[in-house]
DNA sequence: AAATTCTCCTGAAGGC
DNA sequence: TGCCTTCAGGAGAATT
């Protein structure tokens, strides 16, 4: 399921690819996603120019001249870049097709999003409330202590709360977490200052290497060639009930918090 | 206000 | 083998 690392590993992939290039014909195969994908998105795209493809939270902006086109990949949503005329299969929602390619957006689960702004896209209902970025310097531990100040939540699902900082799903909540040696479901008000630092030190850790290694792929999500990302391999609680933990020996738990799988290791984790 | 629950959807996985 | 049930999850909306 995408998450922050697999949304930038998707942009870096279609970037060079549509960043210049004009935009010859929009096709909207199945427009039922979150929401429909509007009517008017070919006349408003069709012949533009892709100025920029950026990223804010999970969502990519393509930006032309009188607008921009906002995707989200929901939880099975990938873009994929194909040769034109390539036949179209079940769940390919939309191509954007440039001289020489076509980006398709594929999504099973239909969690994801193509929507048209003419307006500032950081304006738009979608990102005007988001939190700050996560590698970004604004997400410091300052920051997070302010935030979580007097609040008993549990610190996984603040983590996971797009206004408190974006892009950490499921995966990189637990993950953070473990590296950190925090238990998911602790109150967040009464963890130290000098643990949310840590804290805030392995979220920008593991998202980085995760980046680096191009994602992690659990069941749907591709790369826009097609290529898995490789980051999987490195989680060391996420899906692993059960299993040793990487530092103590002693199994990985399983709970659920606000209806999330939540998994760490009670001896590490506090 | 803060916290929790509901909701959308479909493929995968498990049970019998 | 095949049908049935359950589950996963991002994030806005609804509810407590």
């Amino acid at each position: 399921m995408p998450e922050l690392p697999e949304v930038e590993t998707t942009r870096r992939g279609i970037a060079p690819h549509v960043e210049g290039h004009r935009v010859s014909e929009v096709v909207i195969r199945q427009p039922r996603l979150r929401w429909p994908i509007p009517d008017e998105l070919p006349i408003e795209l069709t012949g533009q120019w892709i100025n920029s493809v950026e990223r804010r939270a999970k969502y990519l902006l393509l930006q032309a001249n009188s607008g921009t086109l906002i995707l989200h990949l929901g939880m099975s949503g990938s873009l994929r870049l194909v040769p034109v005329q390539t036949p179209a299969g079940p769940h390919d929602h939309l191509d954007i097709c440039f001289e020489n390619r076509c980006l398709r957006l594929h999504d099973p689960r239909r969690f994801g999003a193509a929507l048209w702004t003419r307006a500032d896209p950081a304006q738009h209902p979608l990102l005007s409330k988001l939190g700050p970025e996560p590698l970004e310097d604004a997400f410091d531990s300052a920051y997070l202590h302010g935030v979580a100040q007097g609040r008993k939540v549990a610190i996984k699902n603040l983590l996971m709360d797009s206004k408190t900082v974006v892009g950490v799903g499921n995966i990189y909540a637990n993950e953070s977490l473990f590296r950190a040696g925090i238990h998911p479901g602790r109150a967040v008000g009464g963890v130290s200052r000098k643990r949310l630092e840590r804290l805030v030190a392995c979220i920008k850790q593991v998202l980085k290497q995760a980046i680096e290694q191009g994602g992690a792929t659990l069941r749907d999500f591709t790369r826009e060639d097609g290529r898995p990302g490789y980051f999987a391999q490195q989680l060391q609680v996420y899906g692993r009930e059960g299993e040793p933990c990487s530092n103590c020996g002693r199994l990985i738990k399983l709970i659920r918090l606000g209806q999330r799988a939540s998994y760490f290791c009670s001896h590490c984790q506090r």
